[in-house]
RNA sequence: GCCUAGAUAGCUCAGUCGGUAGAGCAGAGGACUGAAAAUCCUCGUGUCGGUGGUUCGAUUCCGCCUCUAGGCA
């Protein structure tokens, strides 16, 4: 059996979702979907997320597939999508994977593997380390991760924490570098064949598309959607709230519920989301610019008309 | 009409005790392997509102003009 797919990738608001919909009509394919928002239920309006009704019967799998309190993370959710992308193999369908989770993407083509990590040894590094941080200052990851670890310490930016962090307890929990572990993982081949596509369009119509969006999504409701999430428990700190419209309107709507008196201006937060979506789409074409395996097609060239798309999608 | 404060990078503003200027944001490019819608790196020449004067030299000091905001009539 040729275990064949077909991606979709590229910046949020391209139209992948259109264009995916429309190719699995085309092929009888069924979907696959790599972004690590859609995967939470209940956010819907904020994440662009497909409608039931935009499916046109086609299977959608890796959205709605977790409780928003759930944080989602690469390894589950290449597993996840493994499991579901073998499903339809074995219905001798073709999956398409479309999404802009470039990470998480790649995990999947490549299957990258991620160790098994203890929660309990993780948080209990985490917190020593920050505890000695706040002893010794940031010198104190430095000096520890130069000693195990010399490709990480020069190679990760100082000013990033975070990675730098996940380095040290990288080798804590493993008793190797990560920076052995990530060489290995880079040097795979991609494990399916099939096509790899691109869409991307030209940036100035790209941003006015985003921005068009996201006055949409005011339009359909995003307040009151954020303000049930909040009654239903939902905190500020969990994964799902860190997604771009979330994390800006959560206080705005938290004091709303609370009927706290909001100095914040309601014009001022919709114009950061349009300015966060826009740097984030950046942020997506800069990394699948970086993987070769994909094709470009920029939508400008076809003149925005879909079948012509689908029609060199298909003949190539 | 008068008074006051402004006018400097696409935007918000800093600064130059007179030697033609710099931050944040935006924008562009890049990195990325268990936070990835996250995190981080690199890139700044612009008639310093116009005009005249003082000066070796003015964006900086002085005069006038234009515009903006606030105040007084």
């Amino acid at each position: 059996m040729s275990k064949n797919i077909i991606v979709i990738a590229g910046p949020t608001c391209v139209g992948k979702t259109k264009i995916s919909v429309e190719l699995a009509k085309e092929i009888d394919a069924e979907i696959v979907s790599c972004d690590s928002m859609q995967i939470y239920k209940k956010l819907n309006i904020g994440t662009a997320k497909i409608k039931e009704s935009e499916k046109n019967g086609i299977p959608h799998y890796m959205i709605d597939e977790i409780e928003p309190t759930v944080d989602i993370n690469v390894k589950s959710f290449k597993e996840m999508a493994h499991q579901y992308i073998n499903q339809i193999f074995n219905k001798n369908k073709t999956p398409i994977l479309v999404g802009g989770t470039g990470f998480y993407l790649n995990s999947i083509l490549y299957n990258n593997e991620f160790p098994e990590e203890n929660k309990n040894d993780k948080e209990k590094i985490k917190k020593e380390l920050d505890n000695n941080i706040s002893i010794y200052g940031i010198e104190f990851l430095y000096n520890e991760l130069k000693k195990f670890d010399t490709v990480s310490y020069q190679k990760i930016d100082k000013n990033n924490i975070n990675r730098l962090k996940r380095a040290y307890i990288f080798y804590k929990l493993h008793n190797t570098p990560i920076s052995a572990h990530n060489e290995f993982e880079k040097n795979k081949e991609v494990i399916f064949n099939g096509k790899y596509i691109f869409l991307n369009d030209n940036r100035e119509n790209l941003y006015k598309n985003i921005n068009n969006r996201v006055e949409q999504m005011f339009n359909d409701g995003l307040i009151d959607e954020i303000m049930n999430l909040i009654k239903i428990g939902i905190k500020k700190n969990m994964h799902s709230m860190s997604a771009i419209g979330y994390k800006e309107l959560y206080d705005y709507c938290y004091n709303k519920i609370h009927n706290i008196k909001n100095d914040i201006d309601i014009e001022k937060i919709k114009n950061e989301i349009k300015q966060h979506t826009r740097n984030y789409a950046k942020r997506q074409i800069t990394w699948f610019h970086s993987k070769k395996i994909f094709d470009e097609y920029n939508l400008k060239i076809f003149n925005y008309d879909y079948k012509k798309i689908i029609k060199k999608i298909l003949e190539k």
